[in-house]
DNA sequence: GATGTCAATGGGGGAA
DNA sequence: TTCCCCCATTGACATC
């Protein structure tokens, strides 16, 4: 217990209670096994505050400043904004996931509907193609002709491509040709 | 004991 | 060369 108060004395202090910060590459050659350092209450609202402000520290003044008034070495101080960044990109990295996640999921009804929509469409010319009039496309040699009146909704309107070996549904108009 | 969090390490790259 | 940054990883500690 007494041991445990002297080392959060130190983590109050911004002392490492087992070794001495502000180098790198520096062992822990005395006790064996490094110590982990918890940064205060005090500590972390402080940094917080400057990390809203700057995510980046700046000069090499300006980090020792803030190492100074928290009782931490500049080392320390400039591992905390690293830390930082990199968590702050991990939470990015998580919410562009899902959001990804989320649009993937709409794309993937909306394809299913519009191949469902096609599917409609193949059979409904299939058994009257008199009701489509076809003209071809001059730019991309491609049957082109207008929905017959009295489709559905969804269907109502819209151009629509007719090809042997591809079938496509536009909601715009075709830019190869007047005739689309 | 498994898992998560976070300070710290070490290596590599870019800029001055 | 030095400094700063990013990245992957480590290890201590906390929590369940």
């Amino acid at each position: 217990m007494e041991e445990e108060n002297d080392r959060d004395t130190a983590l109050t202090l911004g002392i490492c209670p087992s070794r001495e910060f502000g180098k790198r590459g520096d062992g822990d050659e005395e006790s064996g096994s490094r110590k982990k350092l918890k940064l205060t209450k005090e500590q972390s609202a402080f940094l917080e505050e400057r990390f809203k402000e700057q995510s980046t520290l700046g000069s090499m003044a300006q980090k020792q400043a803030l190492a100074k008034q928290l009782n931490l070495q500049p080392r320390q101080v400039e591992v905390w904004f690293q830390n930082r960044r990199a968590r702050t990109k991990l939470k990015k990295t998580e919410v562009d996931r899902e959001l990804l996640r989320k649009c993937f999921e709409r794309l993937r009804k909306e394809n299913g509907r519009l191949l469902k929509e096609l599917q409609q469409l193949k059979t409904q010319y299939s058994t009257s193609p008199h009701e489509f009039p076809v003209v071809m496309c001059p730019s991309c040699e491609r049957m082109v002709g207008a929905a017959a009146a009295g489709d559905n909704a969804t269907t109502a309107g819209r151009k629509f491509y007719l090809d042997s070996k591809r079938s496509h549904l536009l909601d715009g108009p075709c830019t190869h040709s007047a005739a689309c």
